[in-house]
DNA sequence: CAATTTTTTGGTTGTTTGATCAAATCATAT
DNA sequence: ATATGATTTGATCAAACAACCAAAAAATTG
């Protein structure tokens, strides 16, 4: 109501409506043709409007895949945070974590598949490819995975292994399922998810 | 000396060393611009030669990169298969296909980066992305893996677990590797390898 | 309802792309 | 040395690209 509340939201309504549809036929375009072929005509066409709208809303391609690709971490890591944060135990967060992980994935696809894309595809100003770059602060999820493994072993929950190993081999499991075509038709998404939990609570345990 | 020789390989002495130089260099351009921006004049440019040679020894830019892609393939595939061919019990197998695999990843970064950015970019005609295509045929690593498995769970020396989700822990845990710099960065290959045996020993036995 | 700002479009810009061509060079064998 | 075929180049092609702009349209304001 108040007079600040027209840009009171850094951006007008509309405005915002606009981007969240732009970057919607953005994944939708990068889950059908890839990053390379993910011109912005191509995406103005699936989102049914011109591609000069975009370069309003967006600065460059550069910026719109930026923005995207924050958006879809946002997105899956408070799904799984929140998953994590239910449970109490470290064992309980862990499974928390590989079950949440793989639902969200199996549920949105076409997400997974844009998050693919431009993680393999984007890169900075120098030439350095995003799948490289990440800080800690870049993979939220890998803070989140040592974190419990760290806890799990100070409270005497879990053995004695290599964190960083043990994280990404957790990680390595989880992300081969979605790239893996062969896998994943062999295995359903339940049953490798089950699988894995038991698999993990052995190689963890005392 | 026959007069069939000249012809008989299929390709003129140096025409096969034109190819080589030509694929040499694109695994150059991959590595150092990325996929997207690997056009025909950066990779002719990197090999000292004009645009159109490139044209007249391959097909087009699609067939440079499927022929590179199975080159790159053929060279790791057989240096990982030639060690495990050398061990008779299925856990020395394994952990030589573990070893071998991110030794070899290891010795040549660059080509590793081209083929990933290939087999995440690189799609069929029909637009479907190659890291979704593989057959088992097409993923020979996996296969292999698989057979290791299977045979040492026969024989015996491994205790009973689920095939494909062991198989994908333990591929996810190498690929991971390369392609995350936080855990390259605080993790040096040897450590990764020798920990990785250990827990992958740990997660097999009966 | 008139003024003003935000949103949207169509058309234009200059570049780069992959591919093709005839012509030039090179190697080889006769 | 010359004829033949393989190799290489520079020039050129249309197509596609991201970015830009002036003007139209829509929404918001006074």
């Amino acid at each position: 109501m108040s007079k600040d509340d027209k840009t009171a939201g850094r951006q007008s309504f509309i405005a915002e409506a606009r981007r969240e549809q732009i970057m919607e036929a953005a994944i939708q375009t990068l889950d059908e043709i890839g990053y390379v072929n993910a011109s912005l005509s191509q995406i103005a066409k699936r989102a049914g409007i011109s591609t000069a709208l975009i370069s309003y809303h967006f600065a460059d391609k550069g910026d719109l895949m930026n923005q995207l690709l924050m958006n879809l971490l946002e997105r899956s890591t408070s799904y799984i945070l929140e998953r994590v944060n239910r449970e109490r135990t470290s064992t309980g967060k862990l499974h928390a974590f590989i079950v949440a992980s793989l639902a969200y994935q199996g549920a949105h696809p076409s997400r997974y598949a844009a998050l693919v894309e431009i993680v393999f595809n984007a890169r900075t100003p120098d030439n350095v490819p995003y799948y490289k770059v990440s800080d800690d602060d870049e993979d939220p999820m890998m803070r989140v995975l040592l974190d419990i493994l760290r806890e799990g072993q100070n409270n005497g929950e879990f053995a004695d292994f290599h964190l960083d190993v043990m994280a990404s081999m957790i990680q390595g499991a989880i992300g081969e399922y979605m790239l893996s075509s062969p896998v994943t038709r062999k295995v359903s998404l339940e049953t490798y998810s089950d699988e894995l939990v038991k698999m993990v609570t052995r190689a963890i345990q005392k």
